[in-house]
DNA sequence: AGCACGCCGACT
DNA sequence: GTCGGCGTGCTC
């Protein structure tokens, strides 16, 4: 600046900041600020601020009212960078949880994620910790005490310990003290000291000297301690597959496990991971499952296997998920970061646990689509698992097993190495680093059971009256029954019914939400009154009184009784749980409802959403079952999970075709996924057991490959299919939804991101195929309206380069108003 | 995400 | 004449 340009009457300039050094801020907004956040210098002379590192948080003021918020450093600089006016940066205000810091490598993987997902890295980073670590729930502070160390000390507290009398009690105090570090509880106890007073009474006065730690005391005993569980015997291909996965030790490789039901997958991964900890003892091991608070026999036999969290020394498993409280998470987090525990399980956000380092990251169900994240950042577990693993040693990478019966589709064309392979894995070829393993057979000679297809269509017309279980099915439970053995039933619909209609053709009026593009769904109150009932149904069902809800807001609402536009006596029809329940009671008197109600009782548990509010109404339901006091169990497709009861004989999928006529390209694969996977929890024992499949449609093909346990024949022709549509694998997709009250404005807003998105292609020339905006498969949800559009790329990186272009000019936002989702699962 | 600034309707 | 509606734009 030329000198004497601020006279007297100019404004002065900012003064100059004394700053040590500079660092980049994300802050926790939904600022999106990429790459790199904002710069704050951090003041010279500032002891807590000085040795700020990537990782650490911070408080630093934001906005014309400096308002203070939170952020993560993300880089740390001499000077600020090329580019930020130096006048416009501001000092950070203070640090916060000195005690915790996020990794670097995570902070690393932060950036990746903002990147790929269309995420303010701010909220990213801000997701990683978990809100129990933030706020250090469950914290106390331990302090203890020595005596100071005598005539040594100079000056004041000398001066001022001997203007004061010494009482008997502070005696004693300083005697039990000692020299060394003594506890403030047991010193108190030591000196008989009923209260704290004179031990503060010598703080004062400088003769005792206070050291304070932190302690976290939540308890660890979310992990079931340690029972006896010994390596079994690998059959072949088990040790094949351990055999391969040991031989990726030290450098990043994904190897797709694909394994039928009972191939023993969970035994591959423990004894890859005894071996790595032999290789290793340092070794780290990331395990992820789709809903932990779901998988309590996995998460026991890892304990057993490499011990719990909890008991003296114990060293082994930890786990992080949405079940514990907060006060648990808090207290397994500081152990995986202080490295304390160096195996964790858990569900998607576990991808984040602060391992020091990490050997082996382990995707158990990989083609879940719970490990997609349907909020803000919208990222995939497994996905951003790979990508962790590939960064991980500092770049040299760690192997990576993904685990499923059914895989996804995504990952079963990466893996295979014949014609079907996507365009991506054929570009990259070998080096790409994917390949399959394959368990083909049940452990110990154990069969796969055999399928059998009921024509429901056909049923129907031959059967008078309403039965969701066929005469086949329910001569096929009676039996099951008689003979001692268990029974798993899936329906994949919670409620009673679905459709509440005019039983008038020539009016046809059904019940929709008045918020939603949906249909009311009938749900009975689980608990009724005795004798409380009320006819509804024209077919002549006495019912139960319950209420009409929607399965998209949640809004709820009396049932009417007749028509509102005719005035008939509306009919309640279609198929729920609790409609399967109620005919499974009716059909077998001898089954108490409820589950374990009555001591003793043959029973029947539901459990869907509405019957399991909690982990523990899980856990409960699902130990009733392994103790076999319940005989049938009847449910939504959280009961089609990793259960291993060996006395299910019969498993019966009530209708193969709920999710077969889902408005989405994945519906196929979601029925082959949702019937091989029931169909895996009969005869884990030595009856083989029998697996009955409902539907209307016998001859379609998905149902027919589900039917043959033919996943591979299934892939083969469905990869056709894709590839046919131009449909990932083969290509690679992201969805934008625009919402808004006002239709309109909804419309105008995903019109505009349209041509933003449509004009950068063609300037970048990055091949993408935008869609032209549609309204949603469900237009209206909680009265917004919704409108979306669909780019589909050749590869990620075409995708990549598209969404950074518009992100950055500011055209694509990610709010209440606008969601971006890159490599969605749900279409609609 | 917040929060401030700014330009158009119903009150003292 | 003001208070305040929420549309728009910016945050080192």
């Amino acid at each position: 600046m030329p000198a004497g340009l601020f006279g007297e009457d100019a404004t002065p300039p900012a003064p100059r900041l004394d700053a040590a050094f500079y660092v980049q801020v994300a802050v926790e907004r939904g600022v999106d600020a990429e790459p790199r956040g904002f710069t704050y210098a951090v003041p010279e002379g500032v002891p807590s601020l000085g040795d700020l590192g990537v990782g650490d948080r911070v408080t630093v003021p934001l906005g014309r009212g400096d308002k203070p918020v939170q952020g993560f450093v993300v880089a740390v600089s001499d000077d600020p960078p090329a580019g930020v006016e130096a006048a416009k940066i501001k000092p950070v205000r203070g640090r916060l949880g000195l005690a915790v810091k996020l990794p670097a490598d995570l902070v690393g993987l932060a950036g990746w994620m903002s990147r790929y997902y269309a995420c303010p890295i701010g909220m990213t980073l801000a997701t990683m910790l978990p809100a129990s670590v933030k706020h250090g729930t469950g914290v106390s502070v331990r302090r203890s005490y020595r005596a100071a160390e005598g005539k040594r000390g100079s000056g004041e507290a000398e001066k001022r310990g001997s203007q004061q009398k010494t009482t008997k009690l502070q005696r004693a105090i300083l005697e039990s003290a000692g020299a060394g570090w003594v506890e403030r509880k047991e010193l108190l106890e030591r000196a008989g000291a009923k209260t704290a007073g004179p031990l503060q009474k010598l703080l004062e006065a400088g003769r005792l000297e206070e050291r304070s730690e932190e302690v976290v005391t939540g308890n660890l005993d979310a992990v079931a301690p340690p029972e006896a569980d010994a390596a079994q015997r690998l059959e072949p291909a088990q040790r094949d597959a351990v055999n391969a996965i040991v031989s990726r030790f030290g450098s990043f490789h994904v190897d797709l496990l694909h394994g039928v039901t009972g191939s023993g997958k969970t035994e591959v991964y423990l004894q890859a991971i005894a071996k790595l900890r032999e290789l290793e003892p340092q070794a780290c091991v990331l395990v992820l499952v789709p809903e932990i608070a779901l998988t309590p026999q996995t998460v026991g036999r890892f304990a057993a296997r490499f011990g719990g969290s909890s008991g003296p020394g114990a060293a082994g498993v930890a786990v992080l998920h949405s079940g514990l409280t907060p006060g648990q998470r808090h207290a397994h987090w500081r152990r995986v970061s202080e490295g304390t525990s160096r195996i964790v399980i858990g569900a998607r956000s576990a991808v984040f646990a602060p391992l020091p380092r990490l050997d082996l990251v382990i995707v158990d169900e990989e083609h879940d689509t719970g490990y997609k994240q349907d909020q803000l950042p919208r990222y995939h577990g497994r996905d951003v698992a790979i990508k962790r693993a590939a960064m991980a040693a500092g770049g040299r990478g760690c192997p990576v097993v993904l685990g499923s019966a059914t895989p996804a589709l995504e990952s079963y064309a990466r893996a295979l190495p014949g014609k079907r392979r996507s365009e991506e894995a054929k570009k990259s070829g070998s080096q790409a680093g994917w390949s399959l393993l394959s368990l083909p057979d049940r452990v110990a000679g154990a069969k796969l059971p055999r399928v059998e297809v009921v024509d429901l269509a056909r049923e129907r017309r031959e059967r008078k009256g309403v039965h969701l279980l066929s005469r086949r099915l329910e001569a096929a439970i009676a039996e099951t029954l008689d003979g001692g053995g268990q029974v798993v039933l899936l329906l994949n619909r919670r409620g009673y019914a679905n459709y509440i209609a005019c039983p008038d053709a020539g009016c046809g009026w059904l019940l929709t939400c008045d918020h939603c593009d949906a249909l009311g769904v009938y749900h009975r109150h689980d608990h009724v009154p005795a004798g409380r009932t009320e006819r509804v149904s024209a077919s002549g069902f006495r019912l139960p009184k319950g209420n009409v809800r929607c399965h998209h807001c949640g809004a709820e609402r009396r049932l009417p009784t007749h028509c509102p536009d005719s005035g008939h006596k509306l009919s309640v029809f279609g198929m729920g749980t609790q409609r399967t329940e109620e005919e499974l009671i009716r059909k077998f008197p001898g089954l108490l409802s409820g589950g374990g109600s009555a001591a003793g009782a043959a029973s029947v548990t539901r459990m869907d959403a509405d019957a399991m509010r909690s982990a523990a109404d899980y856990q409960r339901a699902l130990a009733g079952f392994v103790s076999g006091e319940t005989e049938v169990l009847l449910g939504t497709q959280m009961i089609a999970k990793g259960l291993d009861v060996a006395n299910v004989r019969l498993v019966g999928v009530v209708s193969a075709d709920t999710a077969l006529n889902l408005p989405d390209f994945r519906a196929a694969e979601r029925t082959f996924q949702l019937i091989a996977q029931v169909a895996g929890r009969a005869g884990r024992g030595r009856d083989p057991g029998t697996v009955i499949v409902q539907t209307l449609v016998p001859e379609d093909a998905t149902i027919a490959s589900a039917t043959r346990h033919d996943y591979a024949g299934f892939a083969e022709r469905e990869l056709g299919i894709r590839e046919e549509a131009g449909l990932p694998p083969f290509t690679r997709m992201a969805r934008v939804v625009c919402r808004d009250l006002n239709r309109r404005k909804a419309e105008a807003a995903i019109g505009a991101v349209h041509a933003e998105l449509v004009a950068a292609d063609a300037a970048l020339g990055t091949g993408v195929a935008v869609t032209p905006p549609a309204p949603c498969a469900i237009e209206r949800v909680a009265d917004h309206f919704r409108f979306d559009l669909r780019m589909t790329g050749a590869d990620a990186g075409a995708i990549q380069k598209l969404l950074a272009a518009v992100r950055s000019a500011g055209h694509l936002t990610s709010n209440a108003a606008m969601a971006v989702d890159v490599d969605p699962v749900s279409m609609y």
